[in-house]
DNA sequence: GCATACTATGCCAGAATTGATATAACCGCA
DNA sequence: TGCGGTTATATCAATTCTGGCATAGTATGC
C-alpha cells in the first residue's frame, strides 16, 4: 500500500513529493496550466467536429497549420488568448468556452 | 423613431452602422474583447473585495502597480493570459472565472 | 514498396507583452 | 491650501509569443 512504501523511501532518505511541489508551482501555475490543456483539447474538438483539417482551420484562424498543431497539443509557447481567440473563431461561444473537458 | 432617422440619414447620404461593422472587427474578436473587460471588472472586484491596495495585490501577482492599473483598466496591451493569472492568484477558481460580469 | 494527405517538430525574425520606473492625477482631510 | 495615500499614464528594455518555412513523422490506400 501507498503509506508503507512511503515509510519505506523515507527510510531511505527519500521523499515523496509531488511534480507540483517538486517544481514549486502554486495552485493558481496548475489551474492555470491545466486550463490550458482543457481548451487544447477542446479547440482539437471543435475543429474535428467541422471536419476541418489543420491547414484548413489554420487558414480560419489566421495562422499556420504548424502552430495550431501546437496549440491543440498545449504547447507552452502557446498563449491562453490564442486558444481562447482560436476557439472563439471556431464558432465556440465565450459561454462554453471553459465547460468540462 | 429611430428608422425615421436612419432614413433621413440615408436620404443625406449618411449610412447608420455600427462599431463593429465600422472597425471590420468578426463576432469573434468583440467577443474577446468583451471577454478581457468581464475579466478585468472582475479582476477589480476580487481585488476590492479582499481590501488590498493596487500596490499590495500587485505584490501578489508578481507584478508591478502601474501594470495591474492597466489590467483593471482593460487596457488593450494587457492579454487574457495576465488577466485570467492575476484573477487566479487572488483566488478565484477557473470554474468561476467567466460568470456573470 | 511508395504516394498522398495529414500532423508534429525545429527554428527564427518580427511583433506583442511584461515588469519596472518615473511622474501625473485624483481624493479626502487637516 | 498642502499633504499622504491611492490610482492612472508615459515610456522602454527585456522577455515572450507568433507566423511561417522547412522538414520529419504517421497513417491510409494502392
Amino acid at each position: 500500500m501507498k503509506t508503507e512504501k512511503k515509510r519505506r523511501l523515507e527510510a531511505a532518505g527519500w521523499r515523496e513529493t509531488t511534480v507540483r511541489e517538486l517544481l514549486n508551482l502554486s495552485t493558481a501555475d496548475v489551474e492555470y496550466i491545466e486550463m490550458k490543456l482543457v481548451l487544447s483539447r477542446r479547440l482539437r474538438d471543435a475543429r474535428k467536429r467541422r471536419r476541418l483539417t489543420q491547414i484548413r482551420a489554420a487558414a480560419l484562424l489566421n495562422t499556420s497549420q504548424s502552430r495550431l498543431a501546437r496549440m491543440e497539443a498545449g504547447d507552452p509557447s502557446v498563449s491562453l488568448d490564442l486558444l481562447v481567440r482560436g476557439l472563439l473563431a471556431l464558432g465556440v461561444s465565450s459561454r462554453d468556452l471553459l465547460k468540462a473537458a
